[in-house]
DNA sequence: GCTGATAATTCCGTTTTATGGAACTTTGTT
DNA sequence: AACAAAGTTCCATAAAACGGAATTATCAGC
């Protein structure tokens, strides 16, 4: 049988198939599509479906693009090509709380700033995309991170940490208190944990069906951004990311609803 | 040996270990990182390279995710994501030349209108979105349609094609003359193709190692647009095409060299 | 340039898995 | 209920993956 690509040519032309059809494909029309036999094709959305990058729709028998795919897609995009999508957001921010605002992205391990916008009245504070932000002691890293999984949480966690201030949190126990504080109330708070007198919020943006791999968040002096209420902080915040989200290319073409079983057969072997 | 997943995961394995390494990694590394045996490692990342899911950068031994997963991205996309991104170069066309502004999409083996500004002039409009443009008398089609694969072109040229008007073209050599053309000036134009007295214009979107997907037009009278050199509006055309292209997050992570200044301290949280 | 270590690549006999046509089961329709 | 169409399972055959070992390329340091 052997065409031109490799074994993987297949899964490609399914997946590819699969991704210019808006409201997903049954069986047979990808088999039309593709023109792949029938038991050939069966075989390869369930192996496709095993591992996540498909997922079957509403019933059980049309099948979308999933999200370990859609994940990975993401991952893969460069940090400096959302900037610009977010720019006027973080703009509106800074318009409403006079505060830097930024957005960071999930690079590997590390946690990178990947776009800024500072207030015009300070001028002095100025951006350096591309900074990684230290995980244990930024808003905008707990912020991703407490939406990781547990191997990566570990990982990160077995580094060496710095104490930048007095109220840097460094111990391990801590930090996972903190995660999951962050994981209860949906967003991160740093006071003064990274700079003196500096205080940070950041909410985690959750990507439909690919987890988190951003965080929006706000950065000022302690005296000036703590005069807003917390409350109201965090629903600008929350509803920023919920817009930056929407404005992704996120969603697949079909809101994935149902919830992904896991691996939920694995007999006949 | 067979272990949980199926013969996929070590595929995703593999692409994920790459994903979250942005500066790529060696075979050695893939190896310590995945735990594979190196042959093993070594044919996997031989077979990814092989579909395009990944690509050795600078040298020949440093691998990161391909061009070929970025387009998977694109067409994933909802259709209504960019429509919000395209707005305000569509309203500065419109602006410009007084005409309805629009981009259409490819999805699947069609062309779909996505997003359209109608100059206030006229409340009437010959494109809504959603509509599914005809392969051989749009100009946005035909922008897209002359930079897809032969597979493709071969598919869409086989379906019928209505005479729409007298001018328009159904003879299949006749279109790949046309499509021929596109390439070469690297603009679409349909004169009275769909409808009588209009006349529409249309640029390929390039995305960086993704091809082309979208293409960003304006539609209106001939009476009216055909007033403007074509010069004139082919040239404003390929700027908002190139803008737009700029602002998809396309591009995934590059060879970039000047990484991490790594700036000791500074503030922000 | 020589040399020694490390990474990358190729080899190849063995074993596992994919393959796809056909048979079978489920689903949906008149 | 009967029929048609889609979905699923079966299975002998053929093909490809497998991975340890051997080979070649790469690159230090001398």
């Amino acid at each position: 049988m052997s065409k031109d690509g490799g074994i993987l040519a297949r899964y490609a032309m399914t997946l590819e198939t699969l991704a210019a059809a808006p409201d997903g494909l049954s069986l047979m029309e990808v088999v039309q599509a593709t023109g792949l036999p029938r038991g050939t094709a069966h075989r390869l959305l369930g192996a496709l479906r095993g591992i996540g990058y498909i997922v079957p729709r509403d019933g059980r028998k049309i099948y979308v693009l999933g999200p370990r795919l859609l994940r990975l897609l993401h991952l893969g995009v460069a940090p400096a090509a959302v900037s610009s999508l977010v720019q006027p957001m973080l703009e509106a921010l800074v318009a409403r709380f006079k505060e830097t605002a930024f957005v960071a992205k999930l690079v590997g391990a590390d946690v990178k700033s990947v776009a800024m916008v500072v207030p015009e009245s300070d001028g002095q504070s100025f951006v350096q995309p591309g900074r990684v932000m230290p995980v244990h002691a930024a808003a905008s890293a707990k912020a991703i991170l407490a939406f990781q999984d547990e191997a990566l949480i570990d990982e990160v966690l077995s580094r060496p940490r710095t104490r930048y201030t007095e109220n840097t949190r460094v111990g391990e126990a801590e930090l996972r208190a903190d995660l999951e504080q962050v994981r209860r109330q949906g967003f991160a708070l740093c006071d003064e944990e990274l700079d003196p007198g500096v205080l940070s919020y950041a909410c985690p943006v959750h990507l439909e069906g690919a987890g988190v791999l951003y965080s929006i968040g706000l950065v000022g002096l302690s005296r000036r951004l703590g005069d807003h209420p917390q409350s109201e902080v965090v629903a600008i915040l929350r509803a920023a990311a919920e817009e930056f989200s929407k404005s992704l290319p996120s969603g697949l073409h079909r809101p994935v609803i149902g919830e992904v079983p896991a691996v939920p057969e694995e007999r006949s072997g």
